[in-house]
DNA sequence: GCCAATGTTGACGC
DNA sequence: AGCGTCAACATTGG
């Protein structure tokens, strides 16, 4: 379940029962999922307590007391839950921590495309996504001038330009949808040809639609229940994404489903009709 | 059986 | 170099 306010709303949830917890075992039933040396991971952070949980983008960022950081992504159905020691996990449950407190944090990814990496404090922003991330879309990280200047230089399409992490954190699939459906702009519209009144639009509702969705506890679809994230509510309220087929909820045409960069992509056609230039 | 699903990345081409 | 495209990763559900 991961878009920014789905992630932000896990990294809420794991403060709250993994803060300053020592760890004292770590199960892993699916390898992959640790790109370090697992043995090595589980010799790093057995007996260390968990400080804090940061979040970049959709990275989490587990801070440990000896100078290390665990980055996570969930990427498509990665999910974190607590249970008491002992009590039995499914097969999709890849890594275990146990805490000295009884408890157990259990991440559990169906489609084990998931991924955590231990590093040292400092440099989490060399390892993957993070080295090219681009601004937190909030108004003081995400500026219009900067948007203007890379929409302009871009060679796409706009849908698959503001999936791209590097040019702003934090968007996926669904947001992505709704925030282009909120501003009127056919998600296949050449992102350089956008004009300043589009831009500055679709800069505010993007930092608008990440907040409230945030506040929402992010939203949950297609997704199973008892994980942080998926108590999310903004499914209620979405209008593009998972409606293709019914009516735009602002001018009653019937919204299309497209495929855009790979991406099921719905849009209402008389709304959001494209300008080519 | 076929297709699609909240994502990222490496390989390849221009 | 940098940008865009697309297959691949793995599993489930319609």
């Amino acid at each position: 379940m991961p878009e920014m306010p789905e992630v932000e709303t896990v990294r809420r949830g794991l403060n709250e029962i993994a803060d300053g917890q020592q760890i004292i075992g770590i199960d892993v039933n699916y390898g992959k999922t640790i790109e370090n040396d697992v043995e090595g991971f589980r010799e790093a952070l057995v007996g260390q307590t968990i400080e804090h949980v940061d979040r970049r983008g959709k990275y989490l960022l587990f801070r440990f007391s000896n100078h290390l950081t665990m980055i996570s992504h969930l990427r498509m159905e990665g999910s974190y839950f607590k249970q008491k020691t002992g009590m039995p996990v499914d097969k999709h449950t890849h890594v275990i921590f146990h805490f000295k407190n009884g408890t157990d944090l259990c991440y559990r990814d169906t489609r084990k495309f998931g991924r955590m990496r231990l590093v040292t404090t400092g440099e989490e922003m060399n390892y993957g996504g993070l080295r090219t991330i681009g601004p937190e879309p909030t108004e003081q990280d995400f500026k219009l001038d900067y948007f203007e200047r890379i929409l302009h230089k871009s060679r796409g399409k706009i849908k698959p330009f503001l999936l791209n992490q590097s040019h702003v954190a934090g968007l996926g699939n669904i947001y992505c949808d709704e925030v282009l459906w909120m501003s009127k702009i056919n998600p296949e519209q050449a992102a350089n040809t956008l004009t300043h009144e589009q831009a500055k639009t679709l800069r505010e509702n993007i930092i608008k639609e990440i907040a409230t969705a945030t506040e929402h506890k992010g939203t949950t679809v297609h997704t199973y229940k008892n994980a942080f994230g998926d108590a999310g509510g903004f499914q209620d309220y979405l209008k593009a994404y998972d409606h293709g087929g019914e009516k735009c909820p602002r001018c009653g045409t019937k919204m299309v489903k497209i495929k855009v960069a790979q991406r099921g992509t719905t849009y209402c056609p008389h709304c959001q009709e494209l300008i080519e230039k």
